[in-house]
Order: C-alpha cells, then sequence, then structure tokens
DNA sequence: ATGGGTCAG
DNA sequence: CTTTCTGACCCAT
C-alpha cells in the first residue's frame, strides 16, 4: 500500500548552518590556515569562541582564556585571530545570498544560520542538501552542515546530527533515517541539546523525571503547557513532527538598543565612565539614524564584575527623554546622568547605555525641530559622515572623541588584515543551476503556527522573500557541542 | 505596562 | 579567569 502523492511532497524545512563559523571564516579569507589550528578569541582577546576541528583536537574548549593558550601557541602551530564582524558579515551575506537561490523561503536566523523551506520527495531533499552544502563550499568557502526536517526543532536537530556523525557526510534527512534511529539518538541525548532548552528548564524537565529528548517528546503536550509554558508545549510538538513554529519573516523594527561593553581593564574612576558613556552616546545617535529611529528612554548602566562578589555594584538610571531623538549630544548628555552614581575606586568591569521606546523618525511635530537645534543643523548626520570617513573614534562629542587614550578600548591584537576577496570566491562567479523541485512561491506556504500566542504580527500567508540585504544577528559561535554521543 | 527570567547565538 | 554582546520573548506583578 503506497503512500499517498501528497505524502511525499509535505513541505519541510531545511536547517543550514557553517561549521565553526568564525574560524571557517577566517579559512576562507586566508585559505592558507587550512588545516591549521584556528582559534577566533572573543573581544578585548579573551578567550576562545570558536575553534577549527584541528584545535578542538588539540583539547582546546571553547571559552579558554587566550591567556592560558598564548605560551603554547608556537609549539602548537596554533593561529589565533581577533574577531573580525566585518569579514563574519561579509561572509554570512555571501552564504545567505547562494542560499536564497535554493528557495523563496529563505529565513536568515542568525549570522551562520538559515532555515529555508523545502519540498520533495525523501531522495530529493536529500540531494538538495548535499547540492546546497557543495554549492557554498565552493561558492564562499566555508563548510555547513544540513538538517531536513518536517519542524525547525527537529530540522535543528538532525542538523546537529549530521555535524556529529561523520557517516551522514553533513547532510541529514530526519524522516530518511528509520524510526529506531531517531528514537535511540533522541533516548541518548539530553533535552539540554534541544533548541530552546537551557540549564534551567532541564533541571525543571528532570525534577519531573524528563531527562532525554525521548522523554520530552512522550510527553503530554497539554501537560507541559500547564507546568512550563507555550512555549515549551510547541517543542514538544515540534519534536513529535508537528509544525509549531514558523518561517519568520525579516523582522522590523527592534524594540531597543544596546551599547555596552566589557573593559579589557576595570575603569576605576568617574571620568572614565563619563568618557565611555559619551561614545555610547554617539553609536546609540547612529545606529538609531540608520534605523530611521528615535528613542523616548535611555538607561544608562555599569557595574563590577560578577567574578568578584565582594564590593559589587551595579549602578543604573532610567532617564526619559524630553522627546524622541536620535540626537548624539542629547543621548550622552542623558547618559551621563549616571555619573553621579558612579565612585571613584570601584572597579567597573563594564558599562553600557540602551535606548527603548524606539519610534520611526518623522511623525512628531514640526515644533521639536526647533526645541532640537542639534537634529537641525544634521549634528548627528556629520558625525556619521566623519566617522565612516575616518573611522570610529576619529571624532566625537566631549569626552568621547579622544583617540587612543582610552585603555578601555577592545584590544583585536591578532586581527585579520581587510576584507575578504571580492570575485574569487564570490557566489556570482558561478550561480547554482536551480532545482527542479525548489520550493517556490506558488507552492503551499511553509507550515502555520498552531497556536497564536506570538508577537510579531504576521500576515496571514507569509510572503516569499528574496534574501535581500541583511541585518544578520551577532553571533558567537557558542554553544559549542559540549560532548555528546550523537555519533555513537 | 514593566521588569525579571530565560534562552540563543 | 567559564564565555561577549545583543536581542527577544515569556510571565508575573
Amino acid at each position: 500500500m503506497s503512500k499517498p502523492v501528497q505524502m511525499r511532497h509535505m513541505p519541510q524545512i531545511a536547517h543550514v548552518d557553517v561549521n565553526c563559523f568564525y574560524a571557517s571564516a577566517e579559512r576562507a579569507f586566508d585559505p592558507s590556515l587550512e588545516g591549521r589550528p584556528v582559534i577566533v578569541l572573543s573581544n578585548n582577546d579573551g578567550c576562545a569562541v570558536t575553534c577549527s576541528p584541528e584545535a578542538k583536537a588539540l583539547g582546546i574548549a571553547m571559552g579558554e582564556p587566550w591567556f592560558k593558550l598564548a605560551p603554547r601557541a608556537k609549539e602548537w602551530g596554533l593561529v589565533a585571530l581577533s574577531s573580525n564582524y566585518e569579514l563574519y558579515g561579509d561572509i554570512s551575506a555571501r552564504v545567505m545570498e547562494l542560499l536564497g537561490r535554493y528557495s523563496a523561503w529563505l529565513e536568515v536566523y542568525s549570522i551562520d544560520e538559515a532555515f529555508l523551506g523545502v519540498k520533495g520527495t525523501p531522495a530529493e531533499l536529500l540531494a538538495l542538501g548535499r547540492e546546497m552544502k557543495a554549492a557554498v563550499r565552493r561558492n564562499v568557502g566555508v563548510p555547513v552542515c544540513v538538517g531536513i526536517a518536517a519542524t525547525k526543532t527537529l530540522a535543528k536537530l538532525a542538523n546537529k546530527w549530521a555535524k556529529n556523525n561523520p557517516a551522514f557526510g553533513g547532510v541529514c534527512h530526519w524522516d530518511s533515517i528509520p524510526a529506531s534511529e531517531r528514537e535511540g539518538l533522541m533516548g541518548r541525548l539530553s533535552v539540554i541539546e534541544i533548541w530552546g532548552v537551557a540549564t534551567r528548564l532541564t533541571k525543571r524537565l528532570n525534577v519531573m523525571g524528563i531527562f532525554s529528548i525521548l522523554d520530552l517528546a512522550r510527553a503530554d503536550p497539554v501537560m507541559i503547557r500547564d507546568r512550563f509554558s507555550i512555549v515549551m508545549m510547541r517543542t514538544v510538538l515540534e519534536l513529535q513532527g508537528t509544525p509549531c513554529i514558523p518561517m519568520e519573516e525579516e523582522r522590523i523594527g527592534k524594540d531597543q538598543l544596546i551599547f555596552s561593553r566589557s573593559f579589557a581593564t576595570p575603569i576605576t574612576t568617574a571620568a572614565g565612565i563619563r568618557q565611555v558613556m559619551s561614545v555610547y552616546g554617539q553609536q546609540a545617535s547612529a545606529r538609531l539614524a540608520k534605523h530611521d529611529l528615535q528613542a523616548k528612554v535611555l538607561t544608562a548602566f555599569a557595574g563590577t564584575s560578577h567574578f568578584n562578589p565582594k564590593d559589587t555594584s551595579y549602578p543604573s538610571v532610567c532617564v526619559p527623554l524630553p522627546m524622541p531623538t536620535a540626537d548624539p549630544v542629547i543621548l550622552t548628555k542623558a547618559a551621563h546622568a549616571l555619573l553621579p552614581h558612579i565612585r571613584d575606586g570601584v572597579r567597573y568591569a563594564r558599562a553600557g547605555i540602551m535606548v527603548t521606546d524606539l519610534r520611526p523618525t518623522g511623525n512628531q511635530a514640526p515644533l521639536s525641530l526647533f526645541e532640537n537645534p542639534h537634529e537641525e543643523r544634521h549634528v548627528g548626520t556629520l558625525l556619521e559622515v566623519v566617522t565612516k570617513k575616518y573611522g570610529r573614534g576619529s571624532i566625537g562629542l566631549g569626552h568621547g572623541g579622544i583617540r587612543g587614550g582610552p585603555d578601555w578600548a577592545m584590544k583585536r591584537d591578532m586581527l585579520s588584515p581587510a576584507t575578504p576577496p571580492t570575485g574569487r570566491n564570490s557566489p556570482s562567479s558561478k550561480p547554482p543551476k536551480p532545482m527542479p523541485y525548489l520550493y517556490d512561491s506558488t507552492a503551499p506556504a511553509p507550515p502555520e503556527r498552531t497556536h497564536s500566542h506570538d508577537h510579531h504580527p504576521r500576515s496571514p500567508r507569509p510572503r516569499p522573500r528574496r534574501p535581500g540585504p541583511h541585518r544578520p544577528r551577532r553571533h558567537t559561535a557558542g554553544h559549542p557541542p559540549r560532548r555528546t554521543d550523537l555519533d555513537r
């Protein structure tokens, strides 16, 4: 008895992500790094955030402080690089552009991950996955793995499986695996391996006797909803193969922007904090302007190190702005409201500002023009132009513009030299042949969320998107596969 | 509405 | 000297 034809054409979701993205991006830029142990360091060159497989083989773990590694780097032939987000953003854009050719339904989930709506027979889906993997490798130069399944949650799991089990060759189509094997896997994996479940939820689930992914998949969704949340229930349903997390439209409009940083060395003076606040005020202004937004509220904060439990202090102030603004002078002044709360001698390890209550520029009363002379004179714009031309730190208001001086600047001593080559590996150099079974705009839309408790309103029939210019989320290649037995 | 908690990457 | 920096959403208040 053969299955109805439609069964073989159920919409599925492909999850694609780049293996150890930052390290791979550095390699795409500098192929001589291929085969060598490479790590990419966090801000301030503090610790390793991404390790190439060769680096992992040396026993280097994610989060390993660089100062511990440095002495042995030479003997290991270890290449350590400061994180270079410009490079990663560029590589990311190329990957996404390429993936966009394989489906009208691309959701850029993070700087190195995407979901694609796909459909076809199992054999076709597998072929599609392999084709995408090969194309990205060929055209952009980074390795990816692909997981394909009926739901996002399962697609991510399949991807993880593919990554950890060489037998898959980097591509795993969930439904093509015998059920007994899938259950074997789910039975061996802790719930913490699931998308959306971390330490807290794991503990709570464990208390209820739910330890493995299989335990959770077999739990009663309603009970889970009552004891946890609708979100966790969706996870359960998704594990059972019922799509509940739909493909998302590109997120438009943010609710808040945060600018904060840990310092290379603690700041111990109000003067130092003042300087930092000035820089953040200007950064906030530039970002708001870029997105045509204005803020109504600014929060400024500072804090001592979490690792030094004595003498802690976390001052913060919330400043309602007289009118929605993106003006650097006003924002900087507002940020300085934190200063009275800063005590000299306290070792502040980080500080930042947050702008909230954001709204699009342009729908305020004209009166505000006169109340806001800086805006009228385009001070913000000028700052941006100069900054773009001469680099950050070359100009600034008040104490923000001191160049080279501040020792709280990020250390990036091992930065890769420049932006990556264009042309050579550029995706456009060899466009992939479209596959006959692409998920196209005339095909049924991807699964709708079955429970509509969801924040971002979306059109009932999501429209297909081209990948367009992306605003990939920031990302550290974090959450490194803590030891799993995905590969038996 | 707002803030604390939780998660992701 | 376990991880940076964001961003978002859930949920209780």
